[in-house]
DNA sequence: CACACCTATCGATGATCGTCAATATGAAGG
DNA sequence: CCTTCATATTGACGATCATCGATAGGTGTG
């Protein structure tokens, strides 16, 4: 029906949603390249609650975004990048199938020599 | 100060706002290959109103995500496929770093089988 | 068990967003 | 110019969302 039979629906538009945030967005890059805890988080974001933290948290989590690991009283979480490079994937074929098996990918410089050529 | 420095805030946020709607990801996807006009798409989406289709052309069009053309009345969109290539690049960069130079997005099985590997 | 610590959930509130009907803007044609 | 067609903007309304304070849930410690 839709040129793109794949998926205009449901999951690209979950990681959109989970990514819409510019405090999830930061919350995320903390979580890149290492684990870090709900306390440890809420005290790099200075002015956002706890509370506020851990919803964001939900959402990531619901999402598959994060990993998650109890230890004792914390409970650590970290960037699950695997997902975050699906998901990149997903968007590609399905709105730049022109571009999806480019190197312009990595780096966006050679969108830019391209488009000038 | 963040892990990573590059825009934990701007670019990635607004491409991701513009993306978290399911009617605006139906209507990208109808823009992918092609050019439409206003009329078009709309026909195409159905059960959505012409004001309703035309503002998130506007959402689309502010987050750059669009060309647009005029030709007599009627106005010619289509989906920048450069551009979500652009953005993708970006979010791979930012949040998924260890990824990103991977064959991996053109398909994710590719992913899991490192996953189980 | 009682208590401190860490995280999650609840309820409320203000802001943002998607949607539509009505209307405005703009571009041909008579 | 006046009309007609195509698109954009406005105003309003309901829904979703981000945020917080208060509180509940779960984990270790004495």
């Amino acid at each position: 029906m839709n040129i793109n039979m794949s998926d205009p629906s449901n999951e690209s538009v979950s990681f959109a949603k989970a990514m819409a945030d510019e405090t999830r967005q930061r919350i995320m890059s903390l979580l890149c390249c290492r684990w870090l805890c709900v306390g440890d988080i809420v005290e790099e974001m200075h002015d956002i609650s706890q509370p506020t933290v851990s919803h964001h948290l939900a959402v990531l989590r619901e999402a598959g975004l994060v990993h998650t690991r109890r230890e004792g009283k914390q409970v650590f979480y970290s960037l699950d990048q695997d997902e975050v490079a699906v998901c990149c994937g997903r968007i590609m074929r399905v709105f730049a199938p022109e571009r999806a098996d480019a190197p312009a990918w990595v780096d966006p410089a050679s969108v830019e020599v391209r488009q000038a050529a």
